[in-house]
DNA sequence: GCGCATGTTTGCAGTCTCTGCATATTTTCT
DNA sequence: AGAAAATATGCAGAGACTGCAAACATGCGC
């Protein structure tokens, strides 16, 4: 796990470009802000920026790559007595309680999504590689084939739904429900179906 | 109901430039087509390219940017005896069918959005207003605050998920099964709540 | 039919994102 | 220290997109 000079200086400067992004765009707006002053500001050159981010919006939105494939890895760990909706419950709430001590970055990465549909554009992505992922876990777990039965690319987009509105409500309600309680919340309602609310 | 010569014209247009992006992306690639070759095909100049679609991304997916509110529409025209999730299915049912109508678009269309995850970044894009204008066709329904109430921000998610999936199957499936008949299985599967498959 | 009001198309100039390539700089390893 | 490898930077250029102003087409009252 030794990281060393070089390793250290590429996380810092990959952070320093992300939340330069995500702070000036959260207070000027998407297109007040160039590249050129989110490098700026990260004290590297404009051409370094693309080193470390494809595009602005990415820059913004900020996700570690690495993630769809660390949470494929968290999915498989589970031991196999767990139903699908289970283990994806369980990895919710750890990947959930994680998100939520990031106090700083989400809700800022939040309301730049919100003010900039584009910008929820690029967060979906970032969502669908994972859920490609678990679609793949789920059929291998189920035997049954990812691109013609129901369940597996049905309930990897449905897992996807449960965090958005999770993260959304989150965000209506200030912050002041925990995120994975919120999480946690939207399973019930799927497990059960989505039955009719009485008047 | 009357269209003038103006109003037929720029319809025209529109398709035209829709048909010319989309059919030369999934020949091509995105990469390799320019908005000057979409305009050129379109017979029109690149500078009203832009006086139609804001981007080229919109321009290959283009979908009626006012559907999400004849989505709403038609739901508020189901009876209220009916829950959310049945009223959904039933425009979802008449959703599937005039898109399976369109037998020349829509295959085009999902098979650019595969190649491209930019593209599906749009599409989602463009089902995301329906979602929200979904939700709060729910919350109104079922006399709940859109914001902060499980049911109508997931429930819209869902409703997302469900045809995002058929969609996916269809393609995968060589678009023998009928989508209606697809959507329908998805909402089955979220009505019993995703029980665990036997072994 | 004529001509004005209004909406649409086009050209032009300019900004910004993003890429390829060559060069300098930094870190690592021996 | 010095070679090897990774990273940063500068430069030039393609292509997306916007604002503006000038042509052009259409609709409408007369």
């Amino acid at each position: 796990m030794t990281t060393g000079l070089r390793e250290r200086k590429k996380q810092a400067t990959r952070a320093a470009l992300h939340e330069a992004a995500l702070r000036l765009v959260a207070e000027h707006g998407l297109d007040q802000v160039s590249v050129d002053d989110i490098a700026a500001d990260a004290e590297v050159s404009p051409r370094t920026f693309f080193n470390y981010f494809p595009s602005k919006d990415d820059a913004v939105i900020g996700l570690d790559p690495e993630h769809p494939l660390r949470l494929a890895e968290a999915l498989s760990a589970r031991p196999t007595t767990e139903t699908p909706v289970q283990a994806l419950r369980a990895v919710h709430a750890a990947e959930a309680a994680r998100m939520a001590a990031e106090t700083e970055l989400w809700p800022l990465r939040l309301q730049v999504v919100d003010a900039h549909p584009a910008l929820a554009a690029r967060l979906t992505a970032s969502f669908a590689r994972s859920e490609q992922l678990l679609a793949e876990w789920l059929a291998a777990r189920t035997g049954t084939r990812a691109e013609l039965d129901v369940q597996p690319s049905l309930l990897a987009a449905v897992q996807g739904s449960v965090m958005r509105s999770a993260l959304h409500r989150w965000r209506a309600g200030g912050y002041a429900t925990s995120l994975p309680a919120l999480v946690a919340e939207g399973w019930d309602q799927v497990e059960a179906g989505f039955p009719a609310p009485r008047h």
